[in-house]
Parts: C-alpha cells; sequence; structure tokens
DNA sequence: TTAATAGTGTCTATAAGACAATATATA
DNA sequence: TATATATTGTCTTATAGACACTATTAA
C-alpha cells in the first residue's frame, strides 16, 4: 500500500467493468449437444464492431453494483445477484484512444431462463474459446470470452452445477445435457453418473420414497446439488501430487 | 464497454497495486521441510502494522512497469521481469479512508536468490495459507497471501517449476525439496518421481552422456524444465470429466 | 409387444500410494 | 568396508473409459 503519497496528487484512470455473460444454447438440430453462449451488445455508438456489456465504476460503486447496473441498461436483466468472477485487468494505457483507462474483465453465470428478458443476443462460442461465428469483438473482448470459457468449462469438471446453471430437481440426463452444452463434447453416460453421483442428494417425497420424472421412457430420479457432502473435499483436493508420507 | 460517457464527466479512483512476492525459505533445523514465504513490509508511516508492497499505479504506467517499480523501490529488487499474476480486485468504496481506492492484488514468484538483497523480510506461511508467525497484516492482505498461496500451491501441482524457482541442472532431490517447501508437506520420493519425469529432461554432455552430480552419496541425475513435452499437455487436460463418446 | 429412456455389471488400462530392494558414489 | 543418497521393482487400490446388459415406463 501506498502510505506517503497525497492521494490527489497524481492523474487517475477510468475505470471500467466489461462483463462475460455466460449462459447456455439448447441442443440445434445441426449440433451433436447444445453450447455455451455469451451476450454481445448490439451495434454501439460510434465504434465499428461488437462487444461485452460494460460500464465505467462510479464513486461508491462497488464492481458488483456496477455490474448490476450493466445488466439492468443494457440487457434489461433486473435482480441479478449473481457474484461476477474477475477474469483480468487490461491495463495497456492507450488501450482507449479517448484516454487512460483500465477495464476490469468479468465473468458470470446465468440460467437461460433469467436471460429470456435480454436484449443484448446470446452467441454460441465454440470449443476453443472463439466464438462459433468467427466474429471478431472490441478490444481484447474476444480474449475475455475464451478466458470465461475456459474458467466455467473448469469449474464444471469439478462439480455437477456449480454456476447454478439447473434449478433443483434435474435428472441425471439433464444434468449430462448441460455439461455436453458446457465443454461442448458428448459424454458417456454411465462415466459421467459415477462421476457425479457422489455429489447429488436424490429427491424423495415426505415418505422417504424416490422421486421420479418421465420423459417418454423409464421415470429418472431427480436429484439436487449437494454442496456438504464430504467427497466434495476429495473432489476438491489436489489428487496431482503424491500425498505425505505417513 | 462505455460509449456514449464524457470520459472526464465522473470523479476517478485512485488504483494501487499491491503485490505478495512468493518465494521459498530453506528447511529449518524445527521444520521437516523448507516453507513457502512472502515478502512483507515494514513498519509504514503513520499505520499500525505492516503490509504487503504496493503503489499508485501512474499515468502510462502498466501494472507489470508498476510492480517493478515497487519492487525496486520498496525492496531494493532491480530488473524483475517476472509477470505479476492477477488475484483480485479490492473494491470497498470505503475501505481506504482517504479517498476512493481501488486494490489489485496480485502475485509473484521470485527464486530465493533474487531476493537475498530484499529489504523487506520474507514470512513463512503456514499449510492453511495463514502467516505461520500468525500476524495480521493490515487491509485483507492475508486474504491476498492465502491467495497466492493456494495459487502457487495449484500450479506446482501441475508440472516441476512452473514458476521457474530452480534453475536449470537440478536433481530430482532438489526438486523435492522445493515442492515440500511449496505445500509444506513432506512427499514420497518414488510417487514423486514418477509424476515428475515425463515433464523433465536430463541434461547431457556434448557426447550424450548423462550428467550426475553428488553430494555426499550417490550421484544423481541433474535435468532441465521440459515445457513442450506431449505429456505436459496430457497433464493440463482435464481429467475430472468422463471423456467423450468415440 | 416395441420404442424409448434409465440405470448397473464388469472388464481393462492407468496411475497413485506404499514398501522394499538394488545401484553408485564417498569416507 | 560402511554410509549416504539415487533409482527401480512391484504390489495394492482407486477410478476413468468402454461395452453390454438389465429395468421401467408409454404407446
Amino acid at each position: 500500500m501506498p502510505w506517503k503519497s497525497d492521494l490527489a496528487r497524481f492523474p487517475r484512470p477510468n475505470v471500467a467493468v466489461d462483463i462475460a455473460v455466460l449462459s447456455v444454447l439448447p441442443q440445434q438440430p445441426t449440433d451433436a449437444t447444445g453450447s455455451l453462449a455469451v451476450l454481445v451488445e448490439g451495434e454501439a455508438g460510434g465504434l465499428r464492431g461488437r462487444a461485452l456489456p460494460g460500464r465505467f465504476l462510479r464513486e461508491g460503486q462497488t464492481i458488483t453494483a456496477c455490474v448490476d447496473d450493466v445488466l439492468s441498461i443494457k440487457a434489461g436483466l433486473n435482480n441479478v445477484s449473481a457474484e461476477p468472477r474477475l477474469l483480468r485487468v487490461f491495463d495497456d494505457p492507450h488501450r482507449d484512444p479517448r484516454g487512460w483507462t483500465l477495464s476490469l474483465a468479468h465473468s458470470l453465470t446465468l440460467p437461460p431462463r433469467r436471460l429470456q428478458e435480454a436484449t443484448a443476443g446470446l452467441v454460441p462460442i465454440a470449443t476453443n474459446g472463439e466464438l462459433e461465428s468467427g466474429e471478431t469483438l472490441l478490444f481484447d473482448h474476444n480474449a475475455i470470452v475464451s478466458e470465461a470459457a475456459a474458467s466455467i468449462r473448469d469449474r464444471y469438471e469439478q462439480l455437477p452445477d456449480p454456476d447454478g446453471l439447473l434449478e433443483d430437481g434435474f435428472t441425471m440426463a439433464e444434468l449430462k445435457g448441460l455439461h455436453e452444452a458446457v465443454i461442448g463434447e458428448p459424454l458417456l453416460k454411465d462415466t459421467f453418473r459415477r462421476r457425479m453421483e457422489p455429489n447429488l442428494q436424490p429427491l424423495t417425497d415426505p415418505d422417504g420414497a424416490r422421486l421420479l420424472r418421465s420423459d417418454g421412457g423409464r421415470p429418472a430420479q431427480v436429484f439436487v446439488h449437494r454442496r456438504d457432502h464430504p467427497s466434495v473435499a476429495a473432489l476438491q483436493r489436489r489428487v496431482l501430487l503424491p500425498r505425505a508420507a505417513r
């Protein structure tokens, strides 16, 4: 921390908050799986090309509050209570010709249900982290999208639904579909089930009988995410280094 | 990105850059292993307590340049070319009573050799991410240290020496000692060797004979880090989710 | 019955954890 | 030789990947 400096003595940067809002799109007829997608703003005043939603941080405002403003102003989303996740800070002093501007790049995950009201468009993300359309966004926003995608993909390898994309009472097939959309690849149902089961809680009715839901075939068990299970710790534990000697 | 705003219209925050400089301390007589450690500034003007080194970002300056300044001014370290790693942004509007100030918290790893000239002190970090002394730093700097420790521990589970703490030509025992210091736990030599070997390159003399180095017992093979080996990709590959169906 | 989806049994390959043996230097 | 450190052999256990089978509903 700086101690001696007079806080007012030096020029200060503008600070913008840019957000990669992630969600999933359902499976299209042409796709093997659903797709991870990101919210992109339409053409904006004066500049050619599209960008992620963003805004300047105002005095007295936290980043979370700023993100709430962005989402409500630029995407019509109110009362988003998800915590934005910091990805990167863009600090090139000349990145914005209008003046010294830092950008705090964040990502945020919203379930598709929340995005129906969104005015901006959801754009599918390819497996390599680029936009499926090949579109180039302004500034380094393609890099933000790519990092956001890598980040959510990492999280979904650890737990069934860390970002809460599903509502409680999902089936194993729905969860598998979600994972396939997030990582963009088909998965094996048996291996998938065995990986996920320790972190899922089967729902039961008041009598303790298992709750099932049918969709044209054998009814499936419905689950909720289990956030306090012992094996959650085991999953999050590092397993790549040899353990300590006894 | 903000488009319409006049960049000069709103108040702008001070932006500080705080740095957790990480290194390792050799094994002490009382310890089973060496220790991860962080550079802490001495008592600073006016405020009771110690903190991580930090400084305000100046106009036209990148974060990397700012970090270089901090290290040279506050720790006597010149020409540090390591890239700082962003950990977190502190954004509470009232966290600094002197005015609206954001803090960009970073970590940076330096080999012990580089820190001999350091004016500030290296403080050991415990396994739980707290300082071993139990000392409380100013602001949220304990949290920065804890995140920095978790981050470097993660990286060292993936590769032999991702942050370059050792110089080329290290033995397996030296590498194991480094890992034990970083994670703060003893490791098994056989399992450790098998985990590390695919990502290490044995050094040879011009004739192709293996280079060895002795330290009181059987001479050991010396290695360099292998950053382009196929198995690096395999290690970094996600292995926690079932793979795709063929 | 058939079609559709859900769930299980089980084999194989890989790798970590653990213990013990063997190898090669110095004193 | 004894001692110290390095390196390898191998057994056990856990689990991902893969394939095939069984189970339960609706039409």
